[in-house]
DNA sequence: TACTACATCTCGCAT
DNA sequence: ATGCGAGGTGTAGTA
């Protein structure tokens, strides 16, 4: 494809906030939160209605330069070469695209209002567990859920049967270090507003590393196994089955 | 485009490792780690050249479906539309992109060995500060610098000038409570290993929270502004210029 | 393979 | 706007 009908294209296309994909060959210069460097090669460049630029190389799963919504997109000549110019001047970051060669490239206005409904969530976790309390403990009963009471963000607030105050924390991965600091942190700070030594933690979660487990161990808490649960499991059931042929 | 034109396009383009790009309308469903359904709307849809498939809607900055490299990608056709089935067997994940119009597509063989040069990451803060100790106290002296000491990971680990042993902790962007979490865990661990009270911690960021501070402050820490130093600031001031004109 | 922590993380939600 | 924490987080480094 002729540079000067690529730039055309893509300049009308922003324009009037359709889609753009392109097949080039470039090299990029990003600077912004950091600053990076990539050397000449094939990339696929998509631009989205929003202006957002996303640039991907041929393999691998995440984008090797993005700019977020919202940018300004200029091209400029030099040469036989074509310079994006995709700057961000509120995030103070640009993206400077220099394309060799555009070997193909597509756009069209797309229309798409949907949003993703999703189960298997945290949120789904801790809904499970103030529905079915007894996978805490026998006696366990729950007060709040998700909701930011005077001690913050708690995924499941409640007491034992000896009222001592339970916290508990859900990971819907296995949980690590990192997870019993965050439960540390709010088995202290429900200790220093309530004015009780009376409170414990419960790390809820399909598994624990054992590092994470020693370290609950050493703090008097507890982990429970529990699993994230999967509101749409009906159908997901039966596509399962071609896994197992 | 005519549906089964897509098709013989998709396969033939994903088994020659080609990079395949479409413009289509249609809805999706995936289960794996979790569960989603997605209904019908114009979205881009990107396979790779590893048969990593990305999904995306006309905008936002990412992608709202995509399968890891390695899946496996099967057509079928049904009535007019076509059910594109992706599968990851090993992570027990699987994508079906029910497409009822292939508006247009594009695919080619892309190369590109090139991999980014990045600065201003969070090991450029760790080097910066051990070649500039002053920064964190006039007599601070660093010993390691992430490496895997038999304290763990820990991004600069020094003392000062009376034998204390100080740990820091690196943030490349506002410091927040889970970092001072990390800190208060690296120090702990650190006076357990070594036997001794001696212990301090420093946060090193650009900026940090109110209640950061006040936790860090808490615990006898010390908070130290650094900046995540930029390599490539060289070229990085004069492109700068642009945005003041 | 599992564990740990960074990321130009992004995003949503609440203050 | 900022603070905070989840994410189908992904990725790299290491044991």
């Amino acid at each position: 494809m002729e540079i000067g009908e690529f730039a055309v294209m893509v300049e009308s296309a922003v324009a009037a906030h359709e889609v753009v994909i392109a097949f080039v060959h470039c090299q990029i210069t990003y600077s912004g939160r950091a600053e990076a460097f990539l050397g000449r090669g094939d990339r696929i460049i998509m631009i989205k209605a929003d202006a957002t630029v996303i640039v991907h190389q041929p393999e691998g799963s995440v984008p090797i330069n993005y700019m977020r919504p919202g940018s300004a997109i200029d091209l400029e000549r030099i040469d036989e070469h074509l310079m994006m110019h995709v700057r961000n001047d509120k995030e103070h970051s640009f993206l400077d695209i220099e394309i060799f060669r555009a070997y193909d490239a597509a756009s069209r206005r797309l229309d798409d209002g949907q949003k993703q409904d999703l189960a298997g969530n945290e949120r789904d976790m801790s809904d499970w567990i103030r529905d079915n309390p007894a996978c805490i403990g026998a006696d366990f009963k729950p007060i709040s859920r998700e909701e930011q009471t005077d001690v913050g963000f708690i995924d499941v607030f409640g007491h034992d049967g000896t009222g001592r105050l339970v916290v508990v924390e859900c990971k819907r991965i296995t949980a690590s270090l990192m997870a019993v600091d965050q439960l540390r942190r709010y088995v202290e700070r429900v200790k220093m507003i309530k004015g009780s030594q009376a409170v414990t933690g419960v790390l809820a979660a399909p598994s624990i590393t054992p590092n994470a487990l020693e370290m609950l161990s050493s703090w008097g808490f507890r982990f429970c196994r529990v699993e994230a649960p999967k509101r749409l499991e009906r159908w997901s059931r039966d596509q399962k089955k071609i896994f197992e042929y």
